[in-house]
DNA sequence: ACAACACATAAGTATATGCTTATGTCTCGT
DNA sequence: ACGAGACATAAGCATATACTTATGTGTTGT
């Protein structure tokens, strides 16, 4: 079940910053690094849940590796939104409408 | 930060399932319990972590207690969700339907 | 070839989390 | 009033999680 793997991922606050950050483009491990204060290894292991829950997908370039959001996660998130419909309320009618942009 | 709060509930299987069972209709704590092998005790602590986190709101009716989906915790999820809007892919299309399905 | 770099993995540890049993509080029916 | 039911809370415990330090692997530049 990827969908555990993705609440679960998205529980850590760090991961959720490194997350937000990789929305602006992709970074590699280093460049996420900076602004939070963790060790390298600890965001390598944050990497790595991030990547098994398919909310991240990595690129190896040299000895960096970029990482990038993987619009995958984002489905499961939206597909699992969409169960609860009945229950959104109005404000939530911006989200629409940038999903019928999307959709011309 | 209630969005952290939010993940986290939602990062227990549990917790997962009992909210899907309030998304087909109000229901009491006793009758979320079954089919899940879950004890009292139990369940009432994963209830408070959904209620805390605004997924959920409750409503006393005599000695029992009625839960249902607080559409708050969803504008909380919808809104998080927005903001990888570039990240969407093809697939949400589907989203994109429902939700222009509820606008008219 | 070698040193420095970018990252991953391993092992250990402290804290968080989800469970249990026990008990408390409030409400209902008799 | 009293017993039973529905739920919440407390305390204790086992496991999961996020960190640390140490080390491994592969790449780049000289």
């Amino acid at each position: 079940m990827i969908e555990a793997d993705i609440f679960k991922a998205l529980a850590d606050p760090t991961r959720r910053k490194v997350f937000e950050k990789l929305a602006g483009g992709s970074l590699n491990a280093s460049a996420l690094r900076d602004g939070l204060e963790i060790s390298q290894p600890a965001m390598s292991q944050h990497l790595a849940v991030l990547r098994a829950a398919g909310l991240v997908r990595e690129e190896r370039q040299g000895r960096f590796v970029n990482y990038e959001v993987d619009p995958d996660g984002i489905a499961t998130i939206g597909t699992w939104l969409a169960r609860y419909r009945a229950y959104w309320p109005k404000r939530m009618e911006a989200l629409a409408g940038l999903l019928k942009e999307m959709d011309q």
